[in-house]
Order: C-alpha cells, then sequence, then structure tokens
DNA sequence: CGCGGAATTGAAAATACTCAAAATTAGTGG
DNA sequence: CCACTAATTTTGAGTATTTTCAATTCCGCG
C-alpha cells in the first residue's frame, strides 16, 4: 500500500475536531494580543495525541510546556519562515494548513508538503541552521513556536521526548521517500489518487471525515507538489468526477468510492484514460 | 589494534583513493573472520570527519567507539537489510556503495538514494521499529554496525553526539527535499546534470577527483533514481558525450566541461535536444 | 568462442505539457 | 447586496518529451 506525505503513525484514538467557527472566531477576533493568553499547555491540546508530545507522562509534558514559546498566528498567505532565514525554532501546527516549498535557481518552486495541526515543520533547517524551504499558511492558521535550543536541553532530562522526537524525524524521511516514488514511478492519475487518499488519512487521524473535506491548497499547488500542471490536475479531478469516484464542488471534495480510489493508489486498479 | 593492510586510513584531503583492487582483496582474502579484527576506532577511520563523529572531542569518539559493534563486510548485490525487518542498527558505511530502494504494492522498486563512504545508513527506521526499503552493496563494501539502542543511551552523554545526530538526520531531510524538486520539476537533462554533478561534490568531498570517476550503478540504477528509464539515460550520456560535456567509458566518466554542467544542473544553461 | 546480461540505438506511441480561450469563483468597493 | 474586476479553474487542440517496444551491439566470463 503506498502511503504518502503526512504522518502514519499517529494514534487515532483523538478528540472530536475544533469547529472551523472556533477557530475563525479567535483569528477575527479583534482583543489586543495578549501572549500569556496565547500560552496553552499541551495538555489540552487536542493535537497532544499526534504532536511533539505523543506518548509523554504528564509531568514530561509540563517540561515541555515550559519550553515552549509563545503561540503565533499565520494568516493565510502569511509566510512562517522562509528559505535563509535564521534557524531557531520548529513550529507545531495547532490548526491550520501549510505548504513547504522550495526555490531553486530558476525561481520555480516545488511543493515538498502540506502540514496540518499536529504536525512538526522547520526539521530540515537544523543541519544547515537557516530554513532551507519556505512555510507559508494555506489559511489562517496557528503554530506553537517551540525554541530549538530549549528543545534540546530538554532532550537530556526527558529521553521519551527525545526518542519521540527521532521518531518523527524519522517518520519526515519515509514520508519523503514515499513522495519520490510517487514522483518517481507513478503516473499522474495514481499520483492524485495517493494525494487524495492521503488526506484522507489524516483527516481521519484527527477525528474528521475520511471521505469530505475541504482542499485547502489550489489546484496549482496540487499539481506543483505532484509535479503535474494545473491543467492535468483539472482533467484528472473532471475525470474522477465523470467516473464516480469523486464528488467535488469547487475546493470540497468527497469520496464516494474510498476502496477504489486506495486500489488507485495502489496500483492495483487504474482508471481508463476517458473516452 | 589489528590493521588490515591497505584498510582505509586514506586522508581524504591528501592521499590518494583505495585501489579498487584493494578493497576486492580484503574480502576476497581467506583469513578467518575475527570479530575483534573487525573493530576499528573512528579515531582512524578517514570517514571521521564526515561521519557521526563529525567534531567530537577524542574522549567522545572513545565513547562512541565503545558502542560500536562489529563491521560488517557486504559482499556486491547483498543486502544489508531489507524492507520490515525489525531495527536495530544504523550502519554506517566504511568503503563501497550502497543503493536504498522502496519496493511498491505492485513490486516496483524506487531508488531513494546512492550512499557512499562516511553516509548514516537506516534513519528511515527509526520511527517504524522496522525498516523502511531495503539496502543493497553496488559493489564490495564495509559498514560499520551502530546498535540504536546504545546510540540513544549515548545521547543523554554526549551532547554533542546528539546535536550532530540530527544535523545528520535534518540533512537526510533536505536531501530529500532535493531530490522531490529534481523529479517534480526538471527535465530529464537537468536530472541527469545533477545527478553527475552531485557525484561529483560527494568524490571531492572524500578526496577524489571531482571530474574523474567510476558509476556504481546501473543505467538502469540511475534511471529508476531519476525518474527515467534505462533508455533515456543511455540517450543522455550518448548526448552529453556528443556535446563533449562529457567522456564515458562503459562506467568511467570524465566531466569535461563542470561549470557547463553545473549551470544545466542549476537551470541556467540547457543543451539543445541534439540534431 | 559463444553465451548472457547490460547498454545503445531507432521508430512508434503515449502521457502529460503548452498555449489559448472560455467559464467560474473570489475579492473589492460602491 | 450587487456589480465589477481579478484570479482561478476548466476545457480544447496541438505539441513535445519521454516511454515503450524491438533490434542490435558491446562486454565480461566461462
Amino acid at each position: 500500500m503506498v502511503e504518502i506525505p503526512g504522518d502514519g503513525d499517529y494514534n487515532p484514538t483523538v478528540d472530536a475536531p475544533l469547529p472551523a467557527m472556533t477557530q475563525a472566531a479567535i483569528l477575527t477576533a479583534d482583543q489586543p494580543l495578549n501572549v500569556q493568553a496565547l500560552k496553552v499547555s499541551c495538555q489540552q491540546c487536542s493535537m497532544g495525541q499526534l504532536c511533539l508530545p505523543m506518548g509523554l507522562a504528564d509531568a514530561e509534558i509540563d517540561r515541555l510546556d515550559q519550553i515552549i514559546g509563545r503561540r503565533r498566528r499565520i494568516a493565510r498567505d502569511e509566510r512562517l519562515y522562509q528559505m535563509g532565514e535564521p534557524f531557531r525554532s520548529l513550529y507545531a501546527v495547532r490548526f491550520g494548513h501549510f505548504k513547504t516549498y522550495q526555490v531553486n535557481a530558476a525561481g520555480e518552486a516545488q511543493i515538498t508538503g502540506f502540514q496540518m495541526a499536529g504536525e512538526l515543520l522547520g526539521m530540515d533547517a537544523i543541519s544547515g541552521d537557516r530554513h532551507h524551504c519556505d512555510a507559508v499558511a494555506l489559511e489562517d492558521s496557528e503554530v506553537c513556536e517551540i525554541p530549538f535550543d530549549n528543545l534540546e536541553e530538554l532532550f537530556g532530562e526527558v529521553p521519551n521526548l527525545l526518542r519521540h522526537f527521532h521518531r518523527i524525524m524519522s517518520k519526515e524521511i519515509t514520508r519523503e521517500q514515499n513522495v519520490m516514488l510517487l514522483l518517481g514511478n507513478m503516473r499522474a492519475e495514481q499520483r492524485f489518487a495517493v494525494f487524495l487518499v492521503n488526506l484522507s488519512t489524516r483527516y481521519a487521524a484527527r477525528g474528521y471525515s475520511s471521505t469530505s473535506f475541504q482542499l485547502r491548497m489550489s489546484r496549482e499547488d496540487i499539481g506543483n507538489y505532484l509535479g503535474l500542471t494545473i491543467e492535468s490536475i483539472s482533467r484528472l479531478l473532471s475525470r474522477f468526477k465523470k467516473m464516480g469516484l469523486v464528488q467535488v464542488d469547487k475546493r470540497e471534495v468527497i469520496l464516494l468510492e474510498p476502496a477504489r480510489l486506495k486500489a488507485m493508489a495502489a496500483g492495483t486498479e487504474q482508471c481508463s484514460p476517458m473516452d
């Protein structure tokens, strides 16, 4: 089974998702910014079971809480960090979605991932002390800032945290290997099926519907990520629609035949190239 | 310390590389396998400056040496580990070359990397406790086995080691992101240029010639890695030859115009699609 | 030698891209 | 709330790059 980006080995016992309304309200509320108020315990965060504190004892989570910096709100299309910026912190997505992308010498971008709640951003910056890619919010979002120096200190004192951190980094490596597999030897149709199934899995792990969700990224972003053009994505969407695999309304997607999509993602089944 | 004759204590910045003959001789020598003899200090290993001990003080390297398991010789085409096997150790390449690849549901492989001396294998297995890919030697090779449990224990005592380990993992993440960029938005010609330039750089870092080296992998492996067919690789090689960019004799490659190749890799220059 | 795997080359085919235009959607300000 | 504009998406037609299939050729090795 081809599993792609994202995490996988989360504990699917998760709280109910944050209502979208609540999230919007937080961001649009025009109360003065109280940094203290922005501090939230990992204990209370619904992402605890997916995020850095996964599997830690309460006392250990407290230690982690102490070093976690302020939360940062990033409005849609705003940048969390940029390639070349000095690296100081990792970021855990509290809610919202991000994309990360590299820019090559010719100025073209390649999206290397889409991140959602509970996922960690910035690990690629550790090696060079500078960010290696850009991270941009796909919608109004919030992250927890995790100063890396402090985290490193904590590693010495909380072995469980260290162990889990290694798993997260390793998971990112396997995620990227899966994308390499996708880009390296799948046809457009299979790539797109993998993409949809992956989103489905990740939303399910967060307590959201696995068959009905919103694409937070543009068609162009999808195409870029999958190594295809926007036109190809559009055509694929039309084809999948016509075949009754999905129902699509703007960015709202409903997977009508998840099993067949999974089969396509696995390479077991393929859809005819349309008449 | 028992030193096996001719065994890799070359200094990357000075000495000439080990002749392939010597390496072969080591492996085919039919002396009894003395596990003690296989133990070599990181201090003496010429890869120290590229490998796990990088930047460590002598005392710290000693600690590392104590946990490093036996060296393992892997003959050409032999497997170091296989997808699904329980994960116990990381491996540092002492000499030789490896390829790592994933196999998808349909049984097709995707090579995710080629590893050479000083590089670390197996980091993708940390997250799942099982190997996530296969590692196969491209030629007779040798690795240091690094039991991961022991390494984790040591992390608590040697912060520098931990820090460096994080850099290595992070580096692997950025490496893979670069491959995603390659697979996602480069044409065949640029991919191949990137591939050659990358090898060149890595050999240079090891004290070998940056313009003259041997491809340790088959054309098929190259194609698989670059998301192209073997025929495409062959055609590209012919084209580059005809353009005077490279000289090729079987697996021996000489870069005649490194600057232009770099420009092609960067996307600054492109070669015409042959007349 | 001659066998077999690997690599090269050619011709035809296919997938996905490019370019162009139309349609839809989102954003903005009256 | 509507109208207008800009941005995004969809669709079509033609093209291009790369693949596929097939046939040699090259080379190592028994």
